[in-house]
DNA sequence: TCCTTTATGTAACGATCGATACATAAATAC
DNA sequence: GTATTTATGTATCGATCGTTACATAAAGGA
């Protein structure tokens, strides 16, 4: 147990949060240590004893944006009956998201750090990770889909999951531009239409 | 005739040029004043009495940008004989200019300046300018293609155009991830297949 | 009670940021 | 020629960047 020395005078967990909703609004290299030891309440010292560095909280910071913010979106592409209703549904969860307005537009994955940097290339490289395995997961979802019967055996899985991730991607800075949740509706309507010739017209 | 006082020693519109190339690899704010002198080949005081700062200096910059990148992408659009091959030219000028290797990949207008801040408004302000009338270009050729009788009367221009501009910031991240040409015309093919909907099952 | 351990607040580190003061160089105007 | 005008190179400005020394405070272990 490291109860050991003087304990804590603010909550982890809470803080984490903060400096996550920092770097959604402002992205790494925007987000500077005076605005993140802000909006946690802390002074650097205490970050740093907590976190490590600005790169470490980073990283901590996208985790807990994909096990909090990420779950509705791909828990809906899991566990949907069909293929077709998996991307309908995994889109319609991202205008959701990206449209609520209590919290910053677009995603934090998508949007965090998109220019590579000598002194970021770990955080390009980690989101660029993230962004690959989410493609995967569309990809394995259809693949599945195929393995099921429910799609053709000569549907290209690849190909439409690069398309739908792409898709998803386009909509982070369409809601950075302020895009109305039904403006991210009529994206989702396209990319559904896309699919409808995709599976066969009767899909 | 200015042509008083010492003249300058370096040519302005090849410097200009290199400063677009560096905004576009590293973005507004990735982008160092040590970065711009160096690959202009300038001190800073010559980058000042040239450009005037920072910002006037991106916004000329990606002014050069639309001039000469874009030209290819938005004269197919207008160009095409049907709004059909507009859009396809359209989105497959995109993948060609996006994949490029001897430059940045993705588009300055959609990668330059995401977040917003205290210091840079004005330079995301330009940027959503010029990428809403981007989208408004393609909404005005669907819209033409409505008037000629291609497209049926009820033919969602604002919602279609909404669909292929985004998947056109998509393509730019998807670029930046270091997508093949290959890749970003697999979400071309997507994107047309949604148009066979869209338009009509016979367009 | 003292010792160890950990956290905190203040204050500052060297580096870099965007931007300039200043003296000098190179052109035209007279 | 001299005066004026503009550009250049050096050197530096104050501000901010991410990060850390250091002394002090607050806990458990002995």
């Amino acid at each position: 147990m490291p109860e050991r020395g003087r304990p804590r005078s603010f909550d982890r967990a809470s803080a984490l949060r903060r400096a996550m909703e920092v770097f959604w609004a402002k992205g790494y290299e925007g987000a500077s240590l005076s605005d993140l030891t802000a909006a946690m309440g802390i002074n650097s010292p205490s970050l740093y004893a907590a976190f490590g560095s600005k790169e470490a909280l980073f990283l901590e910071a996208t985790d807990l944006y994909t096990r909090s913010e990420g779950t509705d979106i791909w828990s809906t592409l899991e566990e949907a009956p069909t293929a077709r209703l998996a991307i309908e549904g995994f889109l319609t969860q991202t205008a959701r998201a990206y449209a609520q307005t209590d919290r910053p537009q677009g995603c934090l994955i998508a949007l965090g750090a998109l220019h590579q940097d000598s002194t970021q290339g770990l955080i390009c490289q980690d989101l660029r990770r993230r962004r690959a395995e989410n493609q995967t997961a569309l990809e394995r979802r259809l693949g599945r889909a195929v393995a099921e019967g429910e799609l053709p055996a000569d549907f290209d899985c690849q190909a439409a999951a690069t398309f739908f991730a792409t898709v998803q991607h386009g909509m982070s800075i369409q809601a950075r531009d302020g895009a109305t949740h039904a403006a991210l509706m009529a994206t989702v309507a396209g990319a559904m239409a896309a699919w409808t010739t995709m599976a066969g017209a009767d899909a």
